[in-house]
DNA sequence: CGTAGACTTGAGAGTCATCAACGTAAGTGG
DNA sequence: CCACTTACGTTGATGACTCTCAAGTCTACG
């Protein structure tokens, strides 16, 4: 476990509605039941096959692995993430309750990525061929399968550019930021479920680098951070420094 | 236009098989069509409006537009890139026959880059609310495209890495030589439609730096290179190079 | 033939990585 | 309860890779 200083609202370590329906899941408008109607609800909830809780350090799944499912977090958080042939370890994205995952293995039908839990956390998930099928029936949720994947696309591609230090860490804030809002947690305050070095490896910078800048920051008057407990002073001139990325992240 | 060396093969300049309906076209086993039966291709070919040819620089699309339709590539090349609040250019992909463009859009139902032919390339409109019902009753298009937005979020994701100079502009390589396999042109020789600003943009480099490194590959004989005409000499030490990478790109 | 744009090559500078040391917090076992 | 261990995080010094700036070359095209 880590660090559990006492900040107000720490969204990513709740593990909250373990048991809810699709139906009355507080994450409806930004997972896969979004938009759709009572029956067509109900027939999505069969398919899903609430798994774990697991615990920091557990995977979810492997590179190679077959690819059976897609994984909707439901609690706490993961990361995805690969190690190349140097042993380097890329963090590929950080997923909170609501997010997809796994939707890179359909494609070659084995996953392409590691998903490991940080923190104690459950998913729901959803088998692909019974998920495809039954998106051929219902046209919003084939819609909102693809919503997902696109935006999965731009978020991706955003990171791809080719930007500084400062302007990859006030994103990175800022994009967590705002996606605890759409959550209903604080968009200003809230403790980091992942640590430095996965946070470098996210950002392709060096674990000191994001120490460094994470102290500049702080000393510039644009945050507080005590170790994972984060609070966000000036969002307003974070924003602006990181306006040549488009703003946000995964 | 561009410069009009005369290398055997030339994928990215050919204009092959412009009428072709997709039951026959040549893109069959890479684009859309993709294990459908000649019924279903038939539904598929009504929607299919062709447009083109646009001629270098040409937009297909532009940030903002409202999104109404994917376009698969048919001939020639296009790149995908934004232009950021500092007015540098990312180039976000380069497409070639039988990739899928535009699929980024589908979340927010506007365009979020912009789309430019680096040739006189033509390309597939596919309505995307058409597409969406007839992929709601052909099962077979549904797992199509899934497939093919699942290799797009791996193969962005795999750039999005922290490597070197080298390491990049060889993967680049490696991925456009598998490319024009798959095409049925040759993976040794090819021309390459994009400037060397682009590729600088598309890697994330200098373009003096991707000059550079060209010349370190030739003098290396890894490669011959002049001007837009390359070819690998030794794609096995170019591919050990960027095996770091895990190989394509897109 | 001359200009424009693409490309190449060289020199210097800056950002960030690497190496290293140190501080802090949490867990273990005596 | 304290020494020890381990992992994480911070801070400093050095250096490398790549960018920027600048000049020069080549090709295409008017």
């Amino acid at each position: 476990m880590e660090a559990k200083t006492d900040v107000p609202t720490s969204p990513m370590e709740v593990t909250r509605g373990l048991r809810e329906a699709c139906m009355s899941c507080s994450l409806h408008e930004l997972c896969l039941p979004r938009g759709l109607s009572g029956h067509d609800l109900e027939r999505l909830d069969t398919l899903v096959d609430r798994r774990g809780p697991h615990h920091e350090g557990d995977h979810l799944f492997r590179v190679g692995d077959r690819f059976e499912s897609i994984y909707a977090v439901r609690a706490g958080s993961y990361k995805s993430y690969t190690v190349d042939s140097e042993g380097r370890e890329h963090v590929l994205g950080f997923h909170l309750p609501g997010d997809l995952l796994g939707l890179d293995a359909i494609y070659p039908s084995h996953h392409l990525c590691n998903a490991m839990a940080l923190d104690t956390s459950t998913v729901c998930a959803l088998p692909y061929d019974q998920l495809s099928i039954l998106s051929g029936e219902i046209s919003g949720l084939r819609v909102q399968i693809m919503r997902l994947m696109s935006k999965d696309l731009a978020d991706t591609a955003t990171l791809a550019g080719d930007f500084t230090a400062e302007e990859r860490l006030a994103a990175f804030l800022v994009g967590l930021s705002s996606r605890f809002r759409e959550r209903g947690y604080s968009p200003r305050e809230f403790n980091l479920a992942m640590s430095r070095r996965d946070i470098a490896n996210y950002l392709r910078l060096a674990t000191e680098t994001v120490s460094r800048v994470f102290a500049r920051f702080e000393k510039d008057g644009l945050i507080e951070v005590e170790r994972r407990a984060v609070r966000l002073l000036d969002l307003p001139r974070l924003q602006s420094l990181c306006e040549a990325m488009g703003g946000l992240q995964r």
